[in-house]
DNA sequence: CGCTGACGAGACGCTCCGTATCGCCAAGCT
DNA sequence: AGCTTGGCGATACGGAGCGTCTCGTCAGCG
């Protein structure tokens, strides 16, 4: 409804900070609009007029923060869109690698309070989840589909396997572990994922 | 504080009642205290006075719950505190079933919204993400432990597997497709996921 | 340069929060 | 059986935050 031609900039900019420091320093449940309104300097009316809820505003800045954080790691060069596993030939490597990196980044109470945040309210907003995984996580999944799919090429994963559930197998008990905290992560744990799903946890 | 002796059986389980009917009806979000007093024909004071949220009102409801439905399934007989999964001598038929039985029960509308509200708010409050494991989430992966450890004897497992470890690789993925709607989950998904754990991704 | 519409500010009615305070009445002790 | 105690349903209270509405103001487009 409202003219996005004449939107502020500065005030978007503003709003996003405001609602990552508040979800940051105070926790999402005790984040207000009114709060992140009166900590960006805004009138209340526009983050109702650009946003539907609380949850809304905290997914749109943390996918700027990510977009924010992916330019200032590219630097100058202008490079494809997206990040990918590496592929040094050695496919359990590789995995640990990534997944060991993965760690370290969910540990970074930076991008910990808002993704757990986000992914919270998602389980229970039927729309902001579809959001939330389609924006968020299906685009990190797609990159392990990428690496399995050229482990097979390479005679390194069996040719009958769906890589979109292949990933699932180390990717979905570290989403566990790390948001319910069923029991602590750590690199010996990621590489013993890759392990057993890649040998299997039968005799061979 | 207050006297356990004199408490009312009558109204706390009109409360759990009306947590479970409002959750079910309208949603988590929309359940409010007043609102689970009213239904209940209750005070606010007297949910104030036991519980410290509605979070909690909801989780010992919903163990009440599934005490009860295990009491009734298991009929007249004095049997041991908790089911088992079964030991055919066939772990990879055994694990099949028991996933398949768990997609059923995940499925049931009536399991689904409080277990989905509890898990989403265990993400954020930890204290209460505590409870949820421990109560409900750590006794269901015992049983999966105790049966991989019975599979080890029988050498249909390698030995130095880690069973806590193991089990993660088919139930996470199945929980998290649950939780967030990454991705459809059916008998054929659950039958894939128990073979490729035990066999493993790589040629053998 | 003149319009237009987003902007900051804040008032509004509302719902729900969590607390306090009523008699009332049933459980538990003597 | 009588008495005391404390949980009970009910309701009023101040406060917080919601989402809407309405002010001037002012920046950007044409």
């Amino acid at each position: 409804m409202p003219e996005p031609k004449r939107r502020s900039e500065k005030s978007r900019k503003a709003i996003y900070d405001a609602a990552l420091a508040l979800v940051a320093e105070i926790g999402y449940p005790r984040t207000t609009i009114e709060g992140i309104a009166a900590r960006a300097g805004v009138g209340k009316q526009t983050i109702y007029r650009w946003w539907n809820s609380k949850a809304d505003v905290l997914l749109e800045a943390f996918l700027d923060l990510g977009e924010q954080a992916e330019q200032a790691a590219r630097g100058e060069g202008a490079e494809p869109r997206q990040y990918a596993i590496p592929d040094t030939g050695d496919l359990a490597a590789d995995l640990k690698a990534v997944l060991r990196a993965t760690v370290d980044e969910l540990r970074d109470p930076k991008f910990e309070a808002p993704s757990r945040a986000l992914a919270a309210e998602g389980l229970v907003d039927a729309e902001l989840g579809r959001v939330f995984v389609a924006k968020l996580l299906e685009p990190s999944l797609q990159l392990y589909v990428d690496r399995l799919r050229a482990a097979q090429k390479a005679g390194q994963v069996r040719p009958e396997i769906d890589p979109r559930i292949a990933l699932e197998l180390f990717v979905s008990p570290l989403a566990q572990r790390w948001l319910q905290h069923t029991a602590p992560f750590s690199y010996a744990y990621t590489d013993t994922l890759v392990d057993y799903a890649l040998y299997g946890l039968a005799p061979r």
